[in-house]
DNA sequence: ACGTCTGTTCTCCT
DNA sequence: TAGGAGAACAGACG
């Protein structure tokens, strides 16, 4: 499910849910979400641990403990339900761990497709998990340097989609934001990043700043079956212009978007607004 | 009924 | 060391 925008407003929820409860006891219904250490350790560990806050990094939940750093990661289609005590529903199928607190009350951590992993550490040691560890800067003015990420895509023999996927330039961007980012920057995906131009690394640059935040002020996008933490759609969805618009007319120039597979990716662009431009690869 | 699609990232291989 | 393919998994759709 979600890239940045959606992790962050995850993150918001969880925050107003759950901050400043005790666990009470831990109940993981699917061992493999458990990435590390054991399960045995892991819900012994977590026993009495207060959520003091919950952060993020990239796509990567942070829930920050008493004594321990828990790494979540809801990779394509976990979700994060909170439960009331008098209003708790019966876990499904989906459902793989239970976190309850002393009050009574329930985190459920639901995912259809087994992929999201949860990883226990110890305190502040969260930032220096491999996963976390290796990650390029939060896309905002501040952290996100366009001379470096010109450096970047000068060195790199990568296609411009694929290097925005990976997330060791940049984080936050997935399949929808990349061709969103893409479309507003007037760039094909399958231009080779080293052949931009100054003004096209530029405006590719503002539009990654611009577009994650905006999609952050509109609480992510739901194009299937995103929800956040209290169980709400996103809204961003109402400002896509490429994704999911295949044979729709381009917002800019009426041409209909075209859907292409780029890197294994569905990916969706303007035929005449972003046309591959033949460089020298330098 | 079956092949294809889906919001991610890790491992393996060249 | 960088980057492409395949894997992990389940369900919806035509």
């Amino acid at each position: 499910m979600p890239e940045l925008p959606e992790v962050e407003t995850v993150k918001n929820g969880l925050v107003r849910l759950v901050q400043n409860k005790t666990i009470a006891d831990v109940d993981v219904r699917w061992s493999k979400i458990v990435e590390s250490p054991t399960v045995d350790e892991f819900r012994n560990n977590l026993i009495g641990q207060v959520i003091e806050d919950v952060k993020r990094r990239g796509k990567f939940l942070l829930f920050k403990l008493t004594d321990f750093d828990l790494i979540s990661h809801l990779r394509m289609e976990g979700k994060y339900e909170y439960f009331l005590e008098n209003e708790i529903s019966k876990p499904d199928k989906h459902t793989h761990v239970i976190f309850t607190f002393s009050d009574g009350s329930q985190l459920h951590y639901n995912d259809v497709r087994k992929f999201g992993r949860m990883i226990l550490v110890a305190k502040n040691q969260g930032v220096l998990y491999k996963g976390i560890k290796q990650l390029g800067p939060e896309p905002t003015k501040k952290e996100f340097s366009l001379t470096t990420f010109a450096k970047k895509l000068q060195r790199s023999t990568s296609l411009i989609k694929p290097l925005l996927l990976n997330q060791k330039v940049v984080v936050g961007l997935g399949n929808i934001y990349t061709d969103e980012v893409l479309w507003t920057a007037k760039i094909h995906p399958q231009q080779p990043a080293s052949t931009l131009k100054q003004e096209e690394v530029s405006r590719l640059h503002q539009a990654i700043i611009d577009i994650l935040a905006k999609a952050v002020s509109a609480g992510g996008t739901t194009v299937r079956t995103y929800k956040n933490a209290l169980g709400e759609a996103g809204h961003f969805q109402l400002d896509l212009k490429v994704y999911g618009k295949t044979d729709e007319p381009c917002p800019r120039c009426q041409t209909p978007i075209s859907k292409i597979k780029v890197a294994q990716r569905g990916t969706h662009l303007c035929p005449h607004c972003q046309k591959i431009k033949r460089r020298k690869l330098s």
